[in-house]
DNA sequence: CCTTTGATGAGAACGATTATCATTTGCAAG
DNA sequence: CTTGCAAATGATAATCGTTCTCATCAAAGG
């Protein structure tokens, strides 16, 4: 089912079950949203808030770090830019905080979010 | 109108409401919502999604970086820990990629967020 | 007083997500 | 090939946070 996964990036639970039902046409949102679910829970996509009011999906397709990025958000027309550039610092230094954290509060860091705010090219 | 920064952190619009209520028993969930949005757009007040379906609130009290923290989110019970231990080189980091970042794609950066997701000391 | 303008509160409307439930499907035992 | 049962599915209702609408109210100024 992870034929959802061959689609671009940023989709909403909507926008997947409208490209799912060209090859699966009686396909219902309900199973949708079921099955992100899982595949949330198992780690197999992630989950995003870009702040517009509904949730976006994206898959990890994560063999070594490849493919991971962070975000860029414009404030004003809500387009995300993805951008790896400066990834592989922040991932050393992330990884550093992580060990930190985890001692001191005992918590088990599983992930983490990263995003900038503000506006895009065509927006400031 | 600030009253309500008074309040502890972490709150979402209506237990905002209910503590106002006890000052301005007349008050309205409507105003609140409009208020927190002005407050929002003024960089008065952050506006955070912890993934469980409300937004949270909390005031920027932020004289020189003073009172700035991220956060660890329980995926399990979805309770909150602000830290502010690791800050100083997260900051720095993140200057230097916003930097380039700007540069890069023509982006305005205003704001950033870090979270890190996992299971707190209770949840393990 | 009277008018205007902006803020307010009550409640309706909205939209994304979740829950419900009857139906269908998969599959294994008989 | 049936039968029976459990899990998955789709349609739709329900939920809930947030936004919109609109009548009312308050302050300001003529």
């Amino acid at each position: 089912m992870s034929i959802l996964s061959v689609a671009k990036e940023h989709l909403s639970a909507d926008d997947i079950h409208i490209k799912l039902r060209k090859d699966y046409p009686g396909i219902g949102l309900a199973t949708v949203y079921r099955t992100l679910e899982l595949l949330v829970k198992r780690n197999l996509v992630y989950k995003f808030d870009f702040g517009d009011g509904r949730a976006r999906y994206e898959i990890i397709s994560d063999e070594k770090g490849k493919n991971h990025h962070h975000h860029l958000v414009c404030k004003k027309c809500s387009r995300v830019i993805d951008y790896n550039d400066f990834i592989d610092k922040e991932v050393e230094l992330l990884q550093k905080t992580e060990k930190g954290l985890s001692q001191k509060y005992n918590f088990k860091i599983t992930d983490h979010l990263i995003q900038f705010y503000g506006l895009c090219d065509k927006c400031k």
